[in-house]
DNA sequence: GGCTTACTACTCGGATACTGCTTGTCCGAGTTCAGGGGG
DNA sequence: CCCCCTGAACTCGGACAAGCAGTATCCGAGTAGTAAGCC
């Protein structure tokens, strides 16, 4: 079990965008920049538009550009955008089955199992969502020469 | 990415175990208290017998048993054995590819994406190991014929 | 009658197929820009 | 000289394959119990 690569190239894209600033850039150059499929990021990007993080803008000239200022996106809403909303752990409620589900009366409230691991599930998108990308940008920063790069490569 | 089903099933199955309490119980068994794919069910207990949360006894009247209390088994324990101990977060170091990554002297630390993800997987490990097996037993207990009923079946 | 021994039934454990999702690729609809022609 | 029209190039967006991890299954090695045979 592990997060889709979708989600690192998601979050570099959107730190390579903020170094630019300004007008749209290509799904094309994009993953240039990290030598990435170039279609398949374009569907990533695409989910990340669907979700309010980018904008898109169609035709010769287009390409994606920053919704929002990054202190207004934080990982979990990259993460959500690519990976969906669903919880880590799904429970297929096996207690209802098989020969003690059979000759247990019908459950009542919540499986304690299932709960336990949305109480994980809970903590995991809280870090998350305490992050923003503004703060990981400012990381980044401690190695000024990096904007620099992207912009002498995509600007 | 969601977790496999092997841990819901390990963990409904290390609780019946603690509720039959004694000796040895097959993974046939055990399949159908819950209607499990028996020979699979059997894969995902191996792998707790190598995590030390069961010992296996070989032979016939063998099975499985508890290697040690619930007390002692944390949710991280399971997901663990199950899941292997891999991050959900796995960088893939684009920085470091494609024209930017060319462009750039090689990096020094940890890429901040990544370290950003890791703190939020720990908090997750963290919620995981402070829920132990024996506190989701409590909660079962609060509904207490399920112990009758698996003794009824199992034992 | 008691002990030994061969047999059977049952268990785990790993090697072997199948399925669904992640990953990767391709082509079409739509838009912008440039250049040429006409007023 | 300025405006309009046509064409081409480039973009996103969704439809179409390939690869791999998760899922499921089967068979062999090994052990406990049993029953028969022998002393």
């Amino acid at each position: 079990m592990r997060t889709s690569k979708g989600v690192e190239w998601a979050l570099h894209t959107l730190l390579n965008l903020d170094m630019l600033g300004g007008g749209p850039v290509g799904s094309g150059r994009l993953a240039q920049a990290h030598a990435l499929p170039a279609s398949y990021l374009s569907k990533q990007l695409q989910r990340l538009v669907r979700a309010g993080l980018l904008t898109s803008v169609p035709g010769a000239r287009g390409g994606f550009r920053l919704a929002r200022p990054l202190t207004d996106i934080t990982l979990r809403d990259v993460v959500e955008a690519i990976e969906g909303d669903t919880q880590l752990f799904q429970c297929g409620e096996i207690r209802c089955r098989g020969s003690i589900g059979e000759q247990s009366p019908p459950p009542t409230g919540t499986c304690a199992v299932e709960s336990a691991m949305q109480r994980a599930d809970h903590a995991w998108r809280e870090a998350l969502q305490a992050q923003s990308l503004a703060g990981i940008r400012e990381e980044l920063d401690g190695t000024p020469h990096i904007g620099k790069v992207v912009r002498a490569v995509l600007g």
